[in-house]
DNA sequence: ACCCAGGGTCATA
DNA sequence: TATGACCATGGG
């Protein structure tokens, strides 16, 4: 795992991830990418800033029509408009980002579940790069990469994957420093930058179909290098 | 024209 | 519990 993270670091380089200005930014941008390429979810957050309403009171009071109208460009907007605003209810409800921060990971996160419209990967998008707690996001293309090389068995559920990654990261971690011991922020740094990596690699070159007869990971890559 | 994208929910078997 | 339908725009 940590092979693979250095190979594609030294091969990407800094990802600076997640692009936005504040923590609710993010938060909003985790809504709006579900199974959406990034620059169509760009321009709806453009259209949010424009109106001032990356706010989630303001986001509660918007009329359906007009807030799927600033969505239109990220896609399903009337799906999410639905899902902002549920996401919204449950953050001023939950008195907003001070007082959920001072949640446990896991009490967080089983809150963020309870919110219609937020699954497993966009609760650990939230939690990763909106509240910085140590929590590895699985998504298409972790599967599919990390399926290929051959590193992970086909079908394993997203916790499985989700605790295989954290697991085998921290062990390397701690193992690498003297004192066995991982800071969490460090932790936080690796698996922000990851994640980021996995998608630009994903984005890069491992598509789903044509099933990669000459697929760089299969192969071993040998255009970028990456092995196992 | 076809494929794909930084998923999740719900109904059905 | 495991599939399938559905959500929708925009870029390659």
């Amino acid at each position: 795992m940590l092979a693979t993270y250095e190979q594609l670091y030294s091969h990407y380089g800094r990802q600076h991830w997640w692009p936005a200005e504040t923590a609710f930014e993010i938060m909003v941008g985790a809504i709006l990418t579900q199974n959406t390429a990034w620059t169509n979810v760009e321009q709806a957050i453009v259209n949010l800033k424009q109106h001032g309403m990356l706010d989630a009171q303001r986001l509660l009071r918007a009329p359906d029509v007009r807030l799927g109208d600033w969505l239109r460009p990220s896609g399903y907007f009337n799906l999410k408009a639905r899902r902002l605003k549920n996401f919204c209810r449950w953050y001023t409800e939950n008195g907003g980002y001070e007082a959920l921060n001072r949640l446990e990971t896991n009490e967080l996160r089983h809150e963020l579940f309870s919110v219609n419209g937020v699954g497993p990967e966009t609760a650990d998008d939230i939690l990763l790069y909106a509240f910085n707690r140590p929590v590895f996001v699985i998504d298409a293309y972790t599967r599919r990469i990390f399926t290929r090389l051959g590193i992970v068995d086909n079908g394993l559920s997203y916790e499985a994957l989700r605790s295989l990654f954290e697991q085998s990261l921290y062990r390397s971690l701690s193992q690498r420093n003297k004192s066995g011991r991982i800071h969490q922020a460090r932790l936080v740094r690796i698996f922000n930058e990851y994640h980021a990596l996995i998608v630009m690699h994903g984005k890069d070159i491992c598509r789903p179909r044509p099933l990669c007869q000459n697929c760089c990971l299969t192969q071993r890559c040998k255009r970028y290098k990456i092995s196992i």
